[in-house]
DNA sequence: CGGGACGCCTGTGAGC
DNA sequence: TGCTCACAGGCGTCCC
């Protein structure tokens, strides 16, 4: 479920409530991907900051308030979704009591954040600082921000040139722009009428241009129909259903394509499912 | 060193 | 109804 506009909506959805809060338990379920890499209680008393996002990864500020002159006791929570996880926020009031695939509750004065996973392959890290490890370690290779301003069209067409991969691969991989998962990845192939199998060093500045222009629109779109439903309902299952009703190739194998009436492909690209429009996509 | 395969887990839906 | 199998929106690690 989660790619960067989920990620972004999750985090819109709580930061404010939760910045300020002072914790005041925190309950683990079964493993995640990492062992949390700290004593669960030794974060009881710390302050929740700002929380921020870097591509699909979280970060939850801890601090615990200076006990003495030198001492740096910063730090904080880097929190991973995986492929099935979700985030609620639930103001004041008992929490409810943690079900099968509720993997982690940091209950604050403000209320609980609570992570939910069927899959367990989320994470929730500590680490004494972001540009420490192992928040270092694991944020090191991602890509730019998609709307980071500093990944200018120049930028992007000459970090494809370097590549040999299939283009829906590199934007998978998210190590030139992170935030296009599966889902988003083949939208914006799709947007862009290039197909998904094509060499990356292949592409021409201007189809890369369009290319980049399509990975943020998508995301932007998507980010808008979350909002929207958030609001609306408050139910992280809404934002899916939302952006699904826009999907014009994902998981439509078979069906026509919604613009030229081509049937839509299914093919596997490095282990995932890719779906475009033969008529559309070229290479 | 780039790029692909693997594995982590559980749930769900299709097909028999 | 119940079983088996393919597949699921991510990503670190390993191996070629």
């Amino acid at each position: 479920m989660p790619e960067l506009p989920e990620v972004e909506i999750t985090r819109r959805s709580f930061a404010e409530r939760i910045a300020g809060a002072r914790v005041l338990a925190v309950r683990l379920g079964s493993p995640l991907r990492w062992p949390l890499g700290c004593p669960p209680a030794s974060l009881v008393g710390r302050n929740v900051g700002s929380v921020t996002r870097r591509g699909k990864y979280l970060w939850v500020p801890l601090a615990r308030p200076a006990t003495g002159p030198g001492a740096d006791d910063s730090g904080g929570l880097l929190l991973h979704l995986g492929m099935s996880g979700s985030l609620a926020f639930t103001e004041a009031g008992e929490l409810a009591p943690p079900g099968k695939h509720d993997h982690f509750d940091l209950v604050t004065t403000r209320g609980g954040l609570r992570l939910t996973d069927p899959r367990r392959f989320g994470a929730v890290v500590w680490s004494p600082a972001l540009d420490a490890a192992p928040a270092a370690t694991l944020l090191a290779r991602l890509g730019a921000e998609p709307f980071d301003a500093s990944l200018t069209p120049t930028v992007f067409h000459a970090a494809l040139r370097l590549r040999r991969t299939a283009v829906k691969t590199a934007l998978l991989a998210g190590d030139i722009v992170v935030g296009a998962g599966n889902i988003y990845a083949c939208e914006a192939l799709f947007a862009a009428g290039i197909d998904p199998r094509m060499r990356c060093s292949n592409l021409s500045r201007p189809r890369a241009e369009r290319l980049l222009a399509c990975v943020r629109a998508t995301l932007a779109r998507a980010l808008e129909l979350g909002g929207s439903s958030l609001r609306d309902f408050r139910d992280t299952h809404g934002t899916d259903g939302a952006y699904q009703l826009e999907a014009r190739v994902y998981g439509r194998a078979g069906l026509p394509c919604l613009r030229c009436g081509t049937a839509v492909r299914r093919i596997v690209q490095a282990q995932r499912s890719t779906f475009f429009c033969p008529g559309c996509q070229k290479r």
